[in-house]
DNA sequence: CTGGGGAGGGGGCCC
DNA sequence: AGGGCCCCCTCCCCA
């Protein structure tokens, strides 16, 4: 069985020029406590602060260099004062960690906001065409094309070795950024996607490599494990009340309390119980109110890992879920499904037909199409 | 139709 | 090998 390969769009460069120089009015800016010049991000502002502000100050030089070719005019001493207190006052405004986390000297990933100035606009002009994507005909679509996110990311996870307490490292792609996540803040090592583009992660060079799907092991043993378990779909150990297949025995010990009833976790604020730990956490997070997922764009929290997953498509509009009939897209499982409930009522024969067909080939039970309906994600290969 | 939230359950990985 | 932790996915529901 081949890995599908996930169809990844680009936005059209009209599309990115019109958004990205139409943003005068656009009321989601940070403004510079120094210059006012405004940013679209925190992140964009500190880097500007670091560069035109602080670093100038520590080393002595002039402050208002660029205000000279901006106005064309020499500043008086009292405006030079003025702009040496402010940029004082900004110093002590941040965070000692923000100061010490920020980005060298590569401005390359700047964001500039706009201030109407013509070197800016052409800066903005050549950033865009630097930033343009390899298009593939083949992978535009019609409608909601996927967003380009560029960075940079900054990691806000909690660390114990950082002494603010979070990590702050800055990652220029979506995929560094997933993957120092997943090797600093998670137990995973290998496998995951990027929590932005929802691209596989790259793996860790590992000598044995899975040929089915690219995965990498340390050992013949591991590699053979795994590809019996999830591309011959040998599934050794058996639930002796269902006869349902797992991988390990672990999962089938699991799963029997389903059978059994047992429900030995009891949350300490409202009695319900729950079949799994991991189950009880994540429903302790509704009563303690910690939400461990933080968007890396927005730095919205989540309190389950797939509610994240789910909001950061709506940054980058990947929309894996794709209707077997009329091929429209989704971002969320249950809107295929409500879809396909609707979409049922209106089917051709010939449409229950090949709707029946796609259900079969997607081993799921054979239901008539008017029925029941179930999600096709195509694109992103989870049941491997 | 879309974004967000709660729960059940499978499986990877470490000890 | 088995237990436990934790991540991910599916499903359902609501606004």
């Amino acid at each position: 069985m081949s890995r599908q390969v996930r169809e990844v769009n680009v936005i059209p460069l009209t599309k990115i020029k019109q958004e990205k120089l139409s943003e005068d009015e656009d009321e989601d800016t940070v403004s510079c406590k120094a210059c006012s010049k405004t940013f679209v991000s925190e992140t964009a502002l500190q880097n500007h602060a670091r560069i035109e502000h602080i670093d100038r100050y520590l080393l002595g030089e002039d402050l208002c260099v660029k205000q000279y070719v901006k106005t064309k005019r020499k500043y008086s001493v009292q405006e030079q004062e003025a702009m040496k207190r402010r940029t004082e006052e900004l110093i002590s405004s941040m965070e000692p960690t923000n100061l010490m986390s920020l980005a060298s000297n590569d401005v390359s990933y700047i964001i500039i906001k706009s201030d109407g100035q013509p070197e800016i606009k052409r800066f903005k002009k050549e950033k865009i065409e630097r930033d343009k994507p390899v298009r593939d005909m083949r992978q535009v679509k019609k409608d909601k094309e996927v967003q380009a996110i560029s960075g940079p990311f900054e990691c806000l996870q909690p660390s114990t070795r950082a002494p603010s307490g979070l990590c702050h490292q800055m990652f220029l792609s979506c995929c560094q950024y997933s993957a120092h996540w997943r090797d600093e803040h998670t137990r995973r090592r290998k496998g995951l996607r990027c929590q932005v583009c929802e691209k596989p992660l790259a793996h860790t060079l590992e000598p044995y490599v899975c040929q089915v799907c690219g995965i990498g092991f340390d050992n013949a043993k591991d590699l053979s494990f795994h590809s019996q378990t999830s591309h011959i779909k040998l599934k050794p150990f058996e639930c002796t009340v269902c006869h349902k297949r797992f991988t390990q025995q672990a999962g089938v010990n699991q799963h029997m309390r389903m059978h059994t009833g047992d429900r030995p976790f009891t949350c300490s604020f409202c009695s319900k119980t729950f079949t799994q730990k991991s189950g009880l956490d994540q429903h302790l997070r509704i009563h303690t109110k910690i939400k461990p997922y933080r968007c890396v764009i927005c730095s919205k929290a989540f309190c389950q890992s797939v509610h994240l997953q789910q909001h950061m498509r709506t940054h980058t509009n990947v929309a894996p879920f794709q209707c077997g009939i009329c091929q429209k897209r989704f971002k969320q499982s249950s809107h295929l499904n409500y879809h396909l409930k609707y979409h049922n009522l209106n089917m051709t024969d010939e449409q229950k037909q090949r709707y029946e067909e796609l259900m079969m080939m997607m081993g799921k039970p054979q239901v008539k199409a008017d029925q029941v309906s179930y999600g096709l994600m195509n694109g992103v290969s989870d049941n491997q």
